[in-house]
DNA sequence: CCCAGAGGCTAACGCCGTTAGCCTCATCGG
DNA sequence: CCGATGAGGCTAACGGCGTTAGCCTCTGGG
């Protein structure tokens, strides 16, 4: 294993047991036993290491929402995934994305389940994606009402999405049958 | 006008136009003439003075989107007034709430709007209001591609909800003539 | 055997938020 | 009119941050 993995590995889980706080060049180089400094000799610097946090994270992602037959399954997939890493999925939604340096083929995987639930019509897809992103985000930071039922809130939007995916069909069918 | 007020109104000048690496206590504390530790002297510390911020912007997005008739209306008016105020948005939305220390309404204000175009169904407004901000959030954060027509996202998004409107009346009648 | 490079190190710079402690006025009660 | 008081400045400092410069040591290949 590389020591830019076991960096990142260790930069993972400072950032999931002790939140953004803790994820500092310095308790990062405390974690494997070395100085700040000497961190350098592997990363180009902080910047690098959150990129590298955000990849993992997008790979995650994508792998949990594969399985998903229909959009229920997706969107509570996607709830799951985010609620088991919170810290994690914040750093990956609110960093803008480096497309450049992100390895080929990681951002259409994650995509992938979503385009194909949403009848292969991108705009339903990134609308869709938007709206879990934003239930997610919303919950995350504490901005629902203290006994809110979030699950409620969910089953509306998959009931919203759902029944439009039911209207305007056709398109749906050229694609039950992945190709 | 307090020097409460100075100091916000500069924090929200510097954060719009330099955006959030300069809302420093220094940099602050410059823009007013004065040194940092001054600031401590009207204000508990950087926390409070983007709490009032946030409240800030809760107070104008809710009059923004006052006037809105129906829900494209009020998405068009979300977008835009999030479009116009990027950081003031990202500050408000990532910040957890503090209700306790919110002046009373401004939450109720912000969502009645929405809540009432939703039907008065809570759950389906959540649902829009997550989706809303979710389409925001991403296209601040730069997720989407180059070229990708967010327009077209919106209203898809706004397609879902009318439709899911059309079908579950009722509830809407008893509201139309607003109470 | 040598020497180059990998991978550590310390010292330091300029930021950050925040605290302690001091000083200077203007205001106001006696 | 005098003196206390409090508002509102100030400087110095602390412990943190990301990052750079420059040095040393060890190890593996020619």
């Amino acid at each position: 294993m590389s020591r830019l993995e076991e960096i990142v590995d260790a930069a993972q889980r400072l950032l999931e047991d002790e939140g953004p706080g803790a994820v500092s060049m310095r308790r990062l180089a405390a974690e494997l036993g070395i100085q700040a400094p000497s961190l350098y000799k592997h990363v180009d610097g902080k910047d690098r290491i959150e990129a590298e946090l955000q990849e993992r994270a997008l790979t995650e992602l994508a792998a949990a929402l594969q399985p998903a037959a229909d959009l229920r399954d997706l969107a509570h997939a996607y709830r799951q995934w985010a609620l088991l890493h919170p810290r994690l999925y914040e750093l990956t939604a609110r960093r803008p994305l480096r497309r450049d340096q992100l390895r080929d083929g990681v951002e259409t995987a994650a995509s992938a389940r979503l385009v194909a639930l949403s009848g292969g019509d991108v705009d339903r897809a990134r609308a869709l994606w938007a709206a879990a992103h934003g239930l997610v985000d919303l919950e995350l930071a504490h901005r629902f009402p203290e006994g809110a039922d979030v699950q409620a809130a969910w089953d509306a939007l998959v009931a919203a999405f759902d029944r439009v995916a039911d209207r305007e069909d056709g398109e749906l069918d050229s694609l039950s049958g992945q190709p």
